[in-house]
DNA sequence: ATGGTAGTAGTACTA
């Protein structure tokens, strides 16, 4: 099984690349993020056309999730627990059956937390205490289980082509990272790592500033993965060509290989 | 270089 997971930076305007790409790589499962569009106007026949079953947890204008699956989607979940009053799409789970099972599945979004001294920054903090809370959790269930999503955070220095330049930037801020970490500790394994240990791979590149063209990005978009799921891991890819296609997202899909 | 570019919905906002 190929699960992919990508941030598209808007369904209207992204629809032909991502309809392209599903048929150049035929994902299994594909986590979409930053949708930026409502349910009711996401374009779900266009993707039931080649053969997925559509879940989405959209808002208006911004943020927004969805979840793509060639198997039936048996349960889905909207919405990060822990705070009643946050009303931000940004995190979906589904379950959905395999050869030999279940396997499920989270579509994330987490806060970019910019600018620091913004209320954004410790709801980005507070959204990872949740994340952790809900994953501690789940992970008791000792089932097959994969957090894919733009987590918004560059977990290492080698995860970035300049360290300075990001230095007291929200997505590699101390506390950021720390957070990461203690997720990753609960027993989840980060699935490109597991697969490269290479430094330089990038999952975004901003549209300011010539950085595709100079390759300044950065790794932000991770599968962690269970101890059930990392047992099945075979492979990792970042499909980085789709970043010079026309009317390109800033990110590009991130593709786990599954024995599943 | 405290800019630069892009998406959504309809003038700011988010990133």
């Amino acid at each position: 099984m190929k699960i992919a997971t990508w941030n598209i930076n808007g369904i209207k305007a992204r629809l032909d690349t991502v309809l392209s790409w599903l048929e150049q790589a035929r994902p299994d499962i594909a986590c979409l993020q930053e949708i930026k569009s409502v349910d009711e106007n996401f374009p779900r026949e266009a993707f039931e056309a080649l053969g997925y079953n559509v879940e989405t947890h959209g808002q208006k204008g911004f943020n927004g999730v969805a979840i793509l699956s060639r198997r039936p989607i048996d349960e889905v979940g909207r919405g990060l627990p822990g705070a009643d009053d946050d009303i931000q799409a940004r995190f979906m789970e589904a379950v959905i059956s395999t050869a030999d099972g279940a396997v499920r599945i989270v579509s994330l979004y987490l806060p970019n937390g910019n600018p620091i001294a913004s209320d954004k920054f410790p709801y980005k903090l507070a959204w990872m205490e949740r994340l952790e809370a809900w994953a501690r959790e789940r992970l008791a269930l000792e089932e097959p289980l994969i957090l894919a999503g733009d987590y918004n955070v560059i977990p290492m220095p080698q995860d970035c082509h300049d360290p300075a330049a990001w230095e007291g930037d929200a997505l590699y801020r101390p506390e950021s990272r720390a957070a990461f970490r203690r997720l990753a500790n609960c027993g989840f394994t980060d699935a490109l790592r597991a697969c490269d240990e290479a430094a330089g791979i990038y999952t975004f590149w901003d549209y300011q500033a010539g950085a595709w063209q100079k390759n300044h990005g950065i790794r932000i978009d991770h599968l962690m993965l269970s101890p059930e799921a990392a047992d099945r891991l075979r492979g990792v890819s970042v499909d980085s060509h789709v970043r010079s296609w026309e009317k390109p997202s800033d990110h590009v899909p991130v593709i786990a290989h599954m024995a599943l």
